[in-house]
DNA sequence: CATTGGATGTGTCATCTTTCACAAAGTGAA
DNA sequence: TTCACTTTGTGAAAGATGACACATCCAATG
């Protein structure tokens, strides 16, 4: 194994993994790469090699053990193991994030539910009180939390993850709609629909 | 401008112009192709490079007037007009979606909302009335609806893309963990928060 | 007016990514 | 066993993308 893989292959292997589990969960057990690619719409031979950086997982004339595929991605995506998550912002957006019951369901838990506004303070969102942002830094540390959530407005995204970069935060998934500027150790990765929307409209008539 | 422009361009255009929007929201009204790039990560070669691909924006010397490059990326990406977008689903992420003001306030307005279960049918979520995923044909051809977002279980996400490419969408936003197959003529986003993080995860000691 | 400094647009080159194509290996049937 | 068929893993080729570097142009200043 290499030691460094292409991040692009690294992005395409949690769609694998994703595709292997709806594949087991209807009862199917071995598979093919060229199989996975007709759901995928990939080439087969971009399964192999992607699937290649990391060892010989399948067989020559059966394909892949699905279990046992699903077991070894998981554990190079290191999502074999739960990982707890702070969420900061409680507002239409952040509640709503708070309350979608695919992170928990995936291995990844909001354990903390930080807010600026005086008056959310101690309320519930889902089962979480919300935190004033100053314990932000404490909290953080203290549970050795690598994972942080953004769903403040885009003004206010910036600081909060410079906050959440110095108190040990390492991957920052950020709903506000700007870039943020961090360290190369941190890791970001950015959701916005109205980019993906935009997109599209370019090749509409 | 050549006929045909590299997907990978027409998807960082998007990302200009929001920087754009906020640069000139603070009032801003000249940049460079260095300053963009400092707040996107991006090098300023490759900024000039994929604004070129449309013709001469900026000003040697000078630099790019934000006012017009905006309006310029406006057009090309076909977002100075406003968009009526369908979605489908009405569930928890759906509610959210539907509730969601980013969409209007760039230009994505959404117009109708559907869902299966009966005893929603007819209610509202936000402005707008549920309705039965049945109408579905008829209210989006009537209407030329070309977008639509997908917000329902992964089980019917298929059935539900069918149904909308036969009425006439061209561009889906699927917000269900799972991939759609479609025909080529028609365009499709995903949104799975956890797919980022499962790519991130894969950096973390 | 001439000169200096700064920024674009672009040809060229380097790097990254995907596809091709095939040897090697496993399966199942006769 | 042998044969026909399937599918992996992988070098090598092709193709796509990004970085470099500079000629060209514009603005501003003295």
């Amino acid at each position: 194994m290499p030691s460094t893989i292409p991040d692009i292959v690294i992005s395409r292997l949690p769609v694998y993994l994703r595709a292997l589990e709806r594949l087991s969960q209807e009862g199917q057990e071995v598979t093919s790469s060229h199989e996975l690619g007709k759901h995928l719409g990939i080439s087969s031979a971009q399964i192999r090699k992607d699937l290649s950086h990391f060892g010989g997982f399948g067989k020559q004339g059966t394909g892949y053990k699905i279990a046992y595929l699903k077991d070894q991605l998981r554990q190079v995506l290191k999502v074999e193991r739960d990982w707890q998550v702070a969420l900061v912002g409680a507002g239409d957006l952040g509640s709503a994030v708070a309350r979608y019951r695919g992170f928990a369901e995936r291995g990844f838990h909001i354990t903390y539910v930080f807010d600026s506004a005086p008056e959310k303070i101690g309320k519930r969102v889902g089962s979480f009180v919300i935190r004033p942002v100053d314990e932000i830094t404490q909290i953080i540390s203290e549970n050795s939390i690598k994972i942080a959530m953004i769903a403040v407005p885009a003004e206010n995204a910036q600081q909060v993850a410079d906050t959440l970069v110095s108190a040990g935060v390492r991957a920052i998934l950020n709903y506000a709609p700007i870039n943020l500027n961090v360290p190369d150790s941190v890791h970001v990765q950015y959701i916005d629909p109205v980019l993906h929307l935009q997109r599209m409209t370019y090749y509409l008539t």
